[in-house]
DNA sequence: CTGTATCCAGTAGGATACTG
DNA sequence: CAGTATCCTACTGGATACAG
């Protein structure tokens, strides 16, 4: 029942999965920008601000593949698309705020801006 | 004294600043190296595996930066370099930790490798 | 032993134009 | 409106050889 019984190796291993999911450009911004409601694309695309288009499809489609957030399309003319998070991306707003915290503590000028 | 006065720009700076920091390709595997230790350069290049001398010197030059690591040089022949966790290094295992307890609750299949 | 120098391939991301 | 298609640049990281 040995409960530390977590190699280094694994340790890195999740880490690093984390960071494939979350590391990209963008993600961490349109992944808060959900946590404050669902979106259309193109209101994603105007509150990221210097974002292209292709970019933000590429991030919205990764984060899809990972679960954090669902893609629902309405069958109208003009169509429409919204995102929001799903449970499992509210959970990692968790490791992403612990981020956050990190910086506000030892590094206050970083998050001054 | 409003204590969440925090707009969603400071937490995407300063989450970004924290992925920016440990995002690159082996930062994490040396972090938690030398969270077990101090390490000389050889030892790391070994103990990590497949990274490339220049990636690891650039890896160790980027943390160093950062101040999340100490570079100590011994002025010996032949020469002898050790790489050690800051304050502020062993400061950021807790939020890299954090990504590590997520992918264990929420990605079990991940962890196991 | 601890790097540097050089060259190279793969990829992320931007700009612009076009489509169902 | 919500993307695709195409072209292009910059950067990351690997391989190999060389140096103090």
């Amino acid at each position: 029942m040995s409960a530390d019984n977590v190699t280094d190796l694994q340790m890195i291993r999740g880490t690093r999965t984390v960071l494939d999911m979350v590391g990209s450009k963008w993600s961490v911004d349109v992944l808060y920008l959900l946590a404050s409601g669902t979106r259309r694309y193109s209101e994603i695309f105007y509150e990221v601000g210097e974002i292209s288009k292709k970019t933000l499809t590429q991030t919205l489609r990764s984060l899809e593949r990972d679960g954090l957030i669902a893609r629902r399309v309405f069958a109208e003319v003009p169509p429409k698309v919204e995102y929001s998070l799903t449970p499992l991306g509210w959970s990692i707003t968790g490791p992403l705020m612990a981020m956050y915290e990190w910086t506000a503590e030892h590094m206050p000028d970083a998050a001054a801006a």
